[in-house]
DNA sequence: GCGCCCGTGTACAACGTTATAGAGTCCTGA
DNA sequence: TCAGGACTCTATAACGTTGTACACGGGCGC
C-alpha cells in the first residue's frame, strides 16, 4: 500500500531508474529533473522499501549481535554501544540470545536469520576453539567478541583478559593482601575468560613469590549476583580464610559483597575486593567496587570497523585479525588501602 | 553465492514451486517428492532467503523495539524478556534507542527501517499525546509501551503508575514514616511516568490525611543512579527533615541510598527508602531495596500477543486497546518495620 | 564537418521468493 | 464407461529495487 518508486515515477514524469538514481545520489541529472523527482517524493511520503534494495543489492544494512543475555549488565552496555556506533553508520542491530549454550549459538548462526544480516558481532560462550573449522564454513561477515575461540578463523576483538586480572591482583597485593580468592574460576575450562582470567591471577602470584592455595581458587558456575552470592555462602561455611577476592566479573563481586557484608565482614578492613568490567552500578554500591575497566568502547569501535571492512570487502584478503584493547585498574573503596584488618 | 530454491529444484528435478512448497509446507506433496527435495536441501545446505521471502510475502518476520536507552537496566530487562518472547513465535528483534529525545524518535518512526519490520514496541518518552495524529498516521502495527501516551490511536500496555505508588507510598505510612519524599517527580510534566507517580504518591497522602509538602516534591531530571545521587546531594545540604523515601525508580533509589549512607544516615532506620521497578540488582543492594514489580513479564506478553494480532489482522478492525498490568509490593530490608528513628 | 565523448535519460532484466492459474493423472461413483 | 473431483506438479508473473545496455543530443577537437 505504500507508494513505490513506480508511483514517484509517474508522478514526476519519468523512468523509475531515474528515480532511482536521485535516491542514490547519481550524479548526471538535470536538477531541475531532480528537483521534480522531489517533490513527487515529498507529495507521495515516499520512503524505498529497504527490503527490496537488500534483496537487490545484496545489502541489508542489519547487524546481526549474538550475546549470552541482556540481563547482564556488562552486555546490556555493551549493547548499548553497539547500537549508537552501528547506527552511526547507517547500519541497525538484530540482538540474539545465546545463554551461552553451544546449540543455539549453532543454530543462531546457521539460522535463515543470519543470511538476512550484513555481518555477525559474535560474543561466543558456548562454542570453543574445537569449533573452528564449522566457523570457518560460516559466509558471513563476522567478528569474534568473546574470548572462548582464540586464533580462530575470524577476526577477534577482545580484552586484556591475562594482563587486567593480573593487574587486579596485584592491585590486592600492593595494599598488603596475601590470602586472595581466585572467585569465578573454572579450572576445568580450557579456554575462555575464566580460564584466561584465573591465568592472570597466577600470574601475579607467581610475580610475588606466593604460592597458590588451591582453597583460594573458587568456581562460580555462571557469573550473576545470584551465584556469586551462592558460592561466597558456601565459602564461609567451609570457614576457608582469606583477606582479599580478584572476583572474575562485576555481577559476581557483587553478590559476594553482600554476602560478607551479612556475616559481619568489613569491606575492605577485613576484606578487600575488586571485580572486572567496570559496570556502571559498581559507582553506586556501599562501598563502591574497585574495578577493571576493560575498554568497551575500544572493543566495539575496532569490532564494528573491521566488521564494515570486511562486509565491504576492503579487507578481503587480510587473514583473521587480533585486537587486544586497552584497559584500566579503577580504585574505589572496596580496595582502599590501609584498611587491612589482620 | 550461497544456493538458491533454484539449485534446490535442479537438484531435486522438480520445479522450484515444488521445492518452495515443501518449505512452506503445502499437503499436497507425494512423500517420495518430498523426500527428493529433502534430501537435495541437505546436500546443498540450503537456507531460504528472507529478504526475499520478505519481499514477496511482506513479511520479514523482524519487530522493532524502541527504547531509550538499554543502559537503564528497566529497559535491559524488558528487552531481554521482549527478545525471549519474540524468538518463541520466530519473530527477531531489532533494536533501537531514542535516548528519549523526541525529534530522534520521529525520525525513527517515520524512517526507512520501521518499513522493513512487521511490527513495533514502542516505549515513548519524548513524543506525547499531543503527537497523536502523527502516531495514527503510521501504518506498520505498533504496541505502545510507555505512559506518555494514553487514550493514543494504537494499544497500549503498561504498568499501574498510580496504583503502584501509591502502595508504595501507604507502604512507608504503614511502617510509621510520615515525611516522604516524593522522589523522582517532575511537576511540569503533564503526562508520563513521573507524573502519574506523583499522582499515586498523592493520593496516598491524602487518603492518610496528611497535607503535602512542597520541600518534599523532589525533581530529578533523567531517572540515572548519577542523578538520584545529585538531587539527594542538594537535598541534603538544603537541610530537608524526611524519614523516608518514595523513589519513582529503582536506579535514583539506588543512588540515592548511596548518598544518605555516605550522611551517615542508616537505612531504614533513619530513612527507609522504596523504589519503582524491580531491578534485579535491588536483590543484592546492602540493604535491599523495597520496591514495586510493575508486572514486566505480563507487559511483554501481551504486548507481543497484540502485536502479532494487529500483524495478522486478526484484530484489524478493533478500536486501540489498553492493558494495566497487575503490580506487587515487594518489601525488602529498606523498609524494614519498627527501624523508625523519630 | 566529422567523429567522439559526455551528459541525461530510458527500457528491461535480475535479485530469490511465493501466488496464481492451470495441466496432467488417478480414483471414485453412477 | 465416463464425468468429475482430488491429488500432484509446473510455468510464469509478480514483489520493489538497482544494474546493464543503450539512445539521443550537444559540444569539443582536429
Amino acid at each position: 500500500m505504500p507508494p513505490t518508486i513506480h508511483d514517484v515515477a509517474r508522478l514526476a514524469e519519468v523512468s523509475i531508474k531515474t528515480v532511482s538514481n536521485v535516491l542514490n545520489d547519481y550524479p548526471h541529472i538535470r536538477p531541475a529533473t531532480k528537483q521534480r523527482v522531489l517533490d513527487a517524493i515529498a507529495t507521495l511520503d515516499y520512503t524505498p522499501n529497504l527490503t527490496a534494495r537488500g534483496l537487490r543489492s545484496g545489502r541489508t544494512g542489519l547487524v546481526s549481535l549474538i550475546i549470552p543475555d541482556l540481563r547482564n549488565a556488562y552486555f546490556a552496555e555493551l549493547a548499548d554501544i553497539v547500537v549508537r556506533a552501528a547506527e552511526a553508520q547507517g547500519l541497525s542491530v538484530l540482538i540474539a540470545q545465546s545463554n551461552g549454550d553451544r546449540e543455539r549459538e549453532l543454530s543462531l548462526l546457521s539460522g535463515p536469520r543470519m543470511q538476512m544480516v550484513d555481518g555477525i558481532l559474535f560474543s561466543a560462550l558456548g562454542l570453543s576453539a574445537a569449533d573452528n573449522d564449522l566457523l570457518a564454513r560460516i559466509r558471513t561477515p563476522m567478528v569474534l567478541l568473546g574470548e572462548r575461540i582464540l586464533d580462530g578463523p575470524k577476526d577477534h576483538v577482545t580484552m586484556r583478559n591475562v594482563e587486567g586480572t593480573q593487574a587486579a591482583t596485584e592491585h590486592l597485593l600492593s595494599i598488603g593482601r596475601r590470602r586472595l580468592l581466585a572467585f569465578g574460576a573454572d579450572p576445568e575450562q580450557g579456554t575462555g575468560s575464566a580460564r584466561l582470567r584465573l591465568d592472570g591471577y597466577r600470574w601475579a602470584l607467581a610475580g610475588a613469590g606466593i604460592a597458590e592455595d588451591p582453597d583460594l581458587v573458587v568456581r562460580v558456575v555462571g557469573w550473576y549476583r545470584s551465584t556469586g552470592a551462592q558460592s561466597m555462602r558456601r565459602l564461609l561455611e567451609r570457614g576457608v580464610e582469606f583477606d582479599g577476592v580478584v572476583a572474575f566479573n562485576d555481577l559476581i563481586a557483587l553478590g559476594a559483597m553482600r554476602v560478607l557484608q551479612d556475616a559481619g565482614l568489613r569491606i575492605p578492613e577485613d576484606v578487600a575486593v575488586i571485580g572486572f568490567d567496570d559496570v556502571d552500578e559498581t559507582r553506586y554500591t556501599l562501598p563502591t567496587l574497585s574495578t577493571i575497566d576493560p575498554g568497551r568502547e575500544e572493543i566495539v569501535e575496532v569490532a564494528l570497523r573491521w566488521l564494515t571492512e570486511r562486509i565491504d570487502g576492503s579487507a578481503a584478503d587480510l587473514p583473521p585479525r587480533d585486537h587486544l584493547t586497552a584497559f584500566r585498574v579503577l580504585q574505589r573503596e572496596s580496595t582502599t588501602p590501609g584498611g587491612d584488618g589482620s
